[in-house]
RNA sequence: GAGAGCGUAGCUCAGUUGGUUAGAGCGUCAGUUUGUGGCACUGAAGGCCGGGGGUUCGAGACCCCUCGUUCUCCCCA
């Protein structure tokens, strides 16, 4: 018999943690009913269809996929064998492989959109709040489950959807004590500098490129932008446009020149405008213009933006933007839509780097009474009872150990308070409490008890 | 997918250039104290040194393989 273990990249959470990130999901939760989100829940498997391609290649590799049941059957071997065939030559199976575990909330939030848009009030607004599953390698803040919360509004292009995120996040962040950045940026001028490198086809090896800046550095960019095919003037250009600063509106204007008033730049650079007049926010939160940002997933078409924590070493640790046609993608097309996300799991992480969690009050046992014997048992069980019934948490010591045994263990549970009720007390009609703190003791008559202990 | 580090008691870790019977602190259990915790003292239990193979008179230590884990790149929350 080996040694249990979890599968790479999952947790255990003990009741410290989970009490934690459970004020993590409430702020957020509350923070997402504030602004008139209502609550979504998927399935965690999806059809395998559904998932792929949606992620681009990387993507796909990191879905989990589900082995289809029965596969042993005699009826299905020969199938099965061609399967194993496909998954060898790097393709998909739907005889080995039909669903997965999902990969992030919006797919499946689109699916739910285009499956349901006849019954749903536009422009919708839902919140999601459930793990996603990623067969990546593990790694700091890199788990294989982890939580996602989600919000996002469809049916509607206003940039007063772009503002109320901004303030989503601008309020979670500032409720949970952590300074962050929040960067924006506009698939639009990123458009427009493919264009103007050449084409909409750069658009691609572009972003990848240019979201290094930050890590790697322009030398390396500028190496990764020449292997993908890019000429000397397209890198020179981009090269520009990097080293625009300053702020948002002499990035704009410098833009606006460099682009030569490219109308796709413009638009981008418009909305990017409309944004940053939605200040000030709130203290540790700051909104700002990075032109480097440019965001994996392919379905971005507006603005994007990501956040990071000012003082913690973590990825981002939430991250959204707007697709035009999301939903095009299950057959429902024209349908506009803009969210957000945040990782938690990534966020608790940094509350713990930067020991955030002080101020979470915790929710313990008050009252222990100990266990003296059978009879004394019953009548502390039936005391308890009633105290519970007032809403006191209380716990009765299920074994009649010497009272050496059960006082420790109170003490460890540091709980403040033992009830002792002998035979002494149940003869006098009376309990004893003992203030585990102080190691005062009192003793009160039965019926003044839960007074008592109220007071 | 590529690369690096680390696996010794329940936990955190020592363990010298390879050398008797593998250690400490914390925790657990028992006792000092049969109805009174925290402190102290005494004692006990607890280890195939991740697993397999090899080198050697001799391996926790060195080599190879493997599993687990952490981290970096890629990508992402």
């Amino acid at each position: 018999m080996t040694q249990p273990h979890l599968p790479q990249g999952t947790r255990d959470f003990s009741a410290a943690v989970v009490q934690k990130r459970q004020y993590i999901f409430q702020t957020i939760r509350s923070v997402f009913e504030l602004y008139g989100f209502q609550p979504l829940e998927t399935p965690a498997m999806e059809n395998l269809d559904t998932l792929l391609g949606k992620y681009g290649d990387e993507g796909d590799q990191l879905i989990f996929r589900i082995l289809n049941n029965g596969l042993s059957h005699p009826s299905k071997q020969a199938q099965a064998r061609e399967g194993l065939e496909k998954i060898l030559s790097g393709q998909s199976s739907k005889e080995l492989t039909e669903r997965a575990l999902r990969y992030d909330l919006t797919i499946p939030f689109a699916r739910y959109v285009a499956m349901n848009h006849a019954q749903l009030v536009m422009p919708f607004k839902r919140y999601q709040i459930q793990p996603v599953w990623r067969a990546d390698r593990p790694q700091k803040g890199r788990y294989r489950e982890f939580y996602q919360c989600d919000c996002d509004i469809v049916g509607s292009r206003s940039l007063l959807n772009e503002t109320e995120l901004l303030n989503i996040y601008a309020t979670v962040f500032s409720r949970l004590g952590i300074e962050v950045d929040i960067y924006i940026n506009h698939r639009s001028i990123l458009a427009a500098l493919a264009e103007i490198c050449g084409g909409e086809a750069w658009l691609p090896i572009i972003t990848t490129a240019i979201d290094k800046l930050d890590k790697i550095g322009w030398e390396k960019v500028q190496e990764e932008l020449s292997k993908g095919g890019l000429s000397a003037t397209a890198i020179g250009l981009i090269q520009q446009y990097l080293e625009l600063t300053g702020t948002n509106e002499e990035m704009m204007q410098a833009l606006l020149q460099l682009t030569n008033q490219h109308p796709l730049a413009k638009a981008g650079s418009d909305d990017l405008h409309f944004l940053h007049s939605f200040g000030p926010w709130p203290a540790g939160v700051q909104v700002i213009t990075n032109l480097s940002l440019a965001r994996g997933l392919s379905y971005y078409t507006g603005t994007i933006l990501e956040v990071k924590a000012r003082k913690a070493s973590m990825g981002s640790i939430g991250g959204g933007g707007r697709y035009d046609n999301l939903t095009g993608l299950f057959g429902l097309p024209n349908i506009p839509g803009v969210g957000i996300s945040f990782g938690v799991d990534r966020i608790y992480d940094v509350m713990e780097q930067l020991d955030l969690f002080a101020a979470i009050p915790a929710t313990e046992t008050e009252v222990i009474f100990l266990n003296l014997g059978e009879q004394e048992s019953l009548v502390a069980y039936k005391l308890m009872q009633q105290l519970r019934q007032q809403g006191l948490r209380c716990e009765i010591y299920p074994e009649a150990a010497k009272m050496d045994k059960q006082l420790k263990y109170c003490d460890k549970r540091k709980v403040p308070f033992a009830i002792i009720i002998g035979n002494n007390e149940i003869e006098q009609g009376v309990v004893k409490i003992k203030n585990l703190r102080t190691g005062e003791q009192s003793i009160h008559p039965v019926s003044q008890l839960a007074a008592d202990l109220f007071r």
